[in-house]
DNA sequence: TATCCTTACGGAATTCGTAAGCATG
DNA sequence: CATGCTTACGAATTCCGTAAGGATA
């Protein structure tokens, strides 16, 4: 048993069952790539593959109850990497982070400019996703943290902390009758179109279970990514929107009226996630201390299950 | 990076730091141990062991932080063959249990006798040792499962399920006064002599705190690891016995007169244990489930946690 | 001086890549 | 007949063991 056949097998289900497209992937030849597999299965005594004639299929139910461990194992050799490259320097590396458009575009910018002096040799990328995609890059190891308010609880193989907690906000032409109004209410809100965010983004099941447990049905005529598509079609007068508090700035949004709604619609809390068992660096630990004070003994407790 | 340089580095802390008894230990030649270990240090880019001169001394900061995931490797490679084997002969191989005499002499044997019967395929092992040592053996991967009443739940890298409760009886020879009595009390016990357990083995610590809180002092003058040589000598009359109650058969031991204690001492829990993060086959759980019924899923969940 | 580690080097074993052959859709 | 896997074989690399040399208690 080796490392290139663990990561073969790995490589195999993650592409497919094609091995030659797992000999490209792992920069070697194609009959080496079905050598190793079988030399594996040899030594195991067990198949790891479903074949048709010379065709690979998919897993055999032994193969799947091995690949969590092989999974974990080529972890565990990338985390050695990760704790020696700590020790040879410290203060040098990379930190990949995936983010929303809301987190990178307004909570984000005075964090990742205080790491960037405090860490001028970290080579710091910040990558903005869905949701969904940030997910996908942590549980591949192609992104060290991730930052969103939605769809990182459900993946089993993220841990979660808390970073803040925000509310939506109303946002209406300068002018717009509803800035008007002693107090806001959903009533209110539901006379008019609504522009605010996509499904999966940002808050947006808090603002339709507002809606729908008040009994009311709204119109919304946009629903974008990102804030700043929404704010520029309130301004051209599509409607209102509902955007995160924090996505208006009264300096530079001179056009529209930010009407305060935290009694309106639930909270939202921005979750910080990384991948369970993989080893972070201090500067990754600074990062995540940065976004998400006092998180550290929740992570280093939890990252001791390594499991899926 | 490869397996036999993991395997070295652990051997190496294992073995005291001494080469040569590590390439003895793994079948190998004293020199390939030295280069692996340099070839890793190189590739990792840290030195792992702390050096006066030529000797090694013992682990650098890196190389304890290291050692950790370098463990977890190594038995991850070893479950997957444990994995493996389970699904080549499901109803073949080994299971090491290590346990105390008295769980071997007086609770185990209906157990191991159905196991047996029901796969005769595995051979079962059974070891008896002291708690202190059926904890090493675990932790070294030289047993498969604990069993005893003492010094398990201490040990880190082991999970601990219970498996029952019992009590502490007071054994006298036939017509002793102490039989006589309408209600056994620590105060009459501790008019004798006494012969019981050694201290650390099944539940001398709950006797000891017994008399402790009733503030009586009491006269051990024989302490032994088994209620075979504290019935011995209670039969030639050296003291009265304090030996666990089933350990009397009333069948057989007709010199002694068994004298229930349930209310005098606190109960005692036997327990089962497994290394963490160590594969168990299908007869190894069901060895569990009949030793300890229902705590599959206590172990199902604790064992995802496969750090010490 | 005995123990213990490193370096050096030749041979064994493993791994790898190319070429050729066969099965599948 | 194009894609995909296996077998075969020679080359390159890695791994291992012996021998010799240097350091430490």
């Amino acid at each position: 048993m080796n490392f290139q056949q663990l990561r073969i097998v790995r490589e195999t289900v993650l592409r497919g069952f094609n091995l030659t497209e797992v000999a490209n992937a792992l920069f070697t030849s194609q009959p080496g790539v079905s050598k190793h597999i079988k030399d594996l299965e040899d030594e195991l005594g067990v198949e790891l593959f479903v074949r048709r004639g010379k065709r690979l299929l998919g897993l055999t139910e032994p193969g799947k109850e091995l690949l969590e461990t092989v999974d974990r194992i080529l972890r565990d050799a990338q985390n050695l990497r990760s704790i020696a490259d700590q020790f040879a320097s410290r203060e040098q590396g990379s930190l990949t982070v995936a983010t929303t458009h809301t987190q990178a575009r307004y909570a984000l910018p005075n964090v990742i400019k205080d790491f960037k002096s405090r860490y001028p040799q970290v080579h710091l990328a910040l990558h903005q996703s869905s949701p969904r995609e940030i997910a996908e890059m942590l549980v591949a190891g192609e992104a060290d943290i991730g930052i969103a308010t939605e769809g990182l609880t459900s993946v089993p193989e993220l841990i979660t902390v808390p970073c803040y907690s925000w509310h939506h906000a109303v946002i209406v032409p300068l002018g717009h009758p509803l800035a008007k109004l002693p107090e806001l209410s959903l009533q209110a809100i539901a006379e008019y179109p609504i522009v605010t965010y996509h499904e999966g983004f940002t808050g947006r099941a808090h603002i339709d279970a507002a809606f729908a447990d008040a009994g009311l049905n709204v119109d919304v005529v946009i629903s974008a990514i990102d804030a700043d598509v929404i704010k520029t079609y309130v301004d051209v007068g599509l409607g209102i929107g509902i955007v995160a508090s924090m996505a208006f700035n009264p300096a530079k949004d001179t056009e529209l009226v930010r009407l305060g709604a935290d009694k309106l619609f639930p909270a939202n809390t921005t979750l910080l996630a990384v991948r369970r068992g993989v080893y972070l660096r201090d500067y990754a630990r600074h990062f995540i201390d940065a976004v998400a004070p006092g998180s550290d003994e929740t992570l280093a407790r939890e990252s001791q299950a390594t499991d899926a």
